[in-house]
DNA sequence: TTATATGCAAACAATTTGCATCCTG
DNA sequence: CAGGATGCAAATTGTTTGCATATAA
């Protein structure tokens, strides 16, 4: 059926998704599926990794979730920041550092804005060694 | 066995890598590894999927090529450049452009080293609209 | 000749989907 | 009560692996 003003209802409040959102809200790391799932599962034991997958889509299409890939084979979620920031992952230790670094998105911006491009998104990543790991 | 300089020895050089290595190299886009895959098929029909995988972690390996994560379920791969570059994906069209734009890597190391860190790899993906699909 | 590379098919892991049922609004 | 949301299991997709055979050096 065509979504019309008339027939388009407000998505329902479920307990599952309240859930799922607070467990993101909650976590200062970025979460895969997986974890989300089992960090869902202590407080709710019935919900399911299906379920966790369609409220992420929605969660997604609502603004309010990032996914990440950060080089892996699975996913990551954050919940969106108010600030826009980038992601670092050490090669040696693996843990990721996030970083607020606004000048990416006005270069970004600047030197698309130069080839006709209008940037919207600017998905940064990246590698090298965190303090502890620096070789030198 | 453990590898050593005694019994270490030099790749093989055969057909299947070579013709996965020059299709890549051929190719101006990004292809992904199924369109490798057929793209090789067509000179060497007895090629399989598998060993287009396993030559693309060699190339890899070897420093030849580059793996993307473009936002898409599945990689896509290039021959490594002499100088870095970007991808900027256009939301309405799907197009990929590249960028040459050596002051991210410039920002990048100094931001990182201003927290300590050190900086090896830069991966920037924008998104946003190219010039035919801007709206203004 | 001998370790490495290949092809095939089976195995895997992440994610999606069909369907009957449940539940929110 | 009606349409959306869930749970379960099965299906899909991208990628990897075991093993017997073929091949480069």
């Amino acid at each position: 059926m065509i979504q019309t003003e008339e027939n388009l209802r407000p998505p329902h409040q479920t307990r599952q998704r309240r859930l799922v959102w607070e467990v993101i809200k909650a976590s200062p790391e970025h979460l895969d599926a997986e974890s989300i799932y089992l960090r869902a599962k202590e407080r709710s034991p019935q919900i399911s990794l299906a379920t966790v997958y369609r409220t992420l889509t929605f969660l997604k299409n609502a603004g309010l979730v990032n996914e990440l890939s950060l080089g892996e084979d699975h996913n990551h979620y954050e919940a969106v920041h108010t600030t826009p920031h980038e992601h670092f992952t050490c090669l040696s230790c693996g843990r990721v550092i996030e970083l607020e670094t606004p000048q990416f998105y006005d270069l970004a911006r600047r030197l698309g804005a130069q080839q006709g491009l209008q940037i919207t998104g600017v998905d940064l990543h990246l590698t090298g060694y965190c303090p502890n790991c620096a070789t030198t």
